[in-house]
DNA sequence: TCATTTGTTTCATG
DNA sequence: ACATGAAACAAATG
């Protein structure tokens, strides 16, 4: 199972792909192809022979599989990460490290341009801590939304992206949620008024509700998303302007000038 | 051929 | 001290 870019909805779906698969197998072999991806020794992913997966857990971009009550196994995507479940006797390329069960089936953590990390933790809410991140985009509260919103300067884009306030939301979904709020990504967060917040707000649980409904699949989302016109000078979807393209936290950044303001 | 792509980390600036 | 911003990195794609 190959998405794209993993942002919130991608490790959703895989999460939940994980959970419906891996789980409460006996893990007979770990292969290591790519030990770079290890933020650990190599030696003690061997220690998980003999265990199995028994809850999975996600927080923004991270996907957490717990093998005890203070050992999981953390995934982090980068920007080409992938997993797989199979039978059979090829691994996919680009595989970094594989779990087979006795069962039969193997598990694929895939990093195609190694840039995706493993790590192991003792507990969910100190590497959250550790790793600097905000509350999850999608089990976060309107409230508690507006309140980090109000303490946040530069630009509207910058702010939905920086983890460190709020963890999930990446270049393609931050676009996507600013051009359904009809704002312009550069807007400055402090000229916000409470009840655009509160749009953003809303726009953000549906885009990444749709998505993760959709498995991310971009082809089965709604006509009028941005998603489908990520080209400059595209016809805009919701009314008669056209999309430019910008570079904000040197990410490419799409948006209609028309109707985004 | 080389610009383009993205999330995170690291370093610089204010 | 803290937050914002910009550059660096990996490496495959067209």
């Amino acid at each position: 199972m190959r998405l794209k870019m993993p942002e919130l909805p991608e490790v959703e779906v895989y999460r939940s792909y994980l959970a419906h698969t891996v789980l409460h197998k006996k893990i007979k072999s770990v292969d290591i192809y790519k030990p770079e991806i290890l933020t650990f020794s190599p030696d003690k992913i061997a220690k998980l022979k003999g265990k199995s997966f028994e809850d999975t857990h996600r927080h923004g971009k991270y996907c957490f599989l717990k093998i005890s009550s203070n050992v999981y196994l953390v995934l982090h995507f980068g920007m080409t990460g992938s997993i797989d479940y199979y039978r059979g006797e090829d691994d996919p390329s680009y595989s970094a490290v594989v779990f087979s069960f006795y069962e039969g089936h193997k598990f694929s953590v895939i990093t195609k341009r190694k840039l995706g990390k493993i790590y192991l933790s003792s507990d969910i809410k100190e590497f959250i801590e550790q790793k600097n991140l905000g509350p999850d985009a999608y089990e976060l509260g309107k409230k508690e939304f507006i309140s980090i919103l109000h303490g946040k300067k530069g630009k509207l884009k910058s702010a939905l992206m920086d983890q460190s306030s709020i963890a999930g939301i990446g270049n393609i979904y931050s676009d996507e949620i600013l051009y359904q709020s009809n704002l312009r990504p550069d807007k400055p967060v402090e000229n916000l008024d409470d009840k655009a917040i509160r749009r953003i707000y809303a726009k953000m649980q549906s885009v990444l509700k749709t998505s993760i409904k959709h498995k991310t699949d971009f082809d089965k989302m709604p006509r009028n998303y941005l998603l489908h016109r990520r080209k400059p000078g595209s016809a805009c979807g919701k009314c008669r302007g056209s999309i430019d393209k910008t570079e904000i936290s040197g990410r490419s950044t799409y948006y209609c000038p028309q109707h985004q303001r």
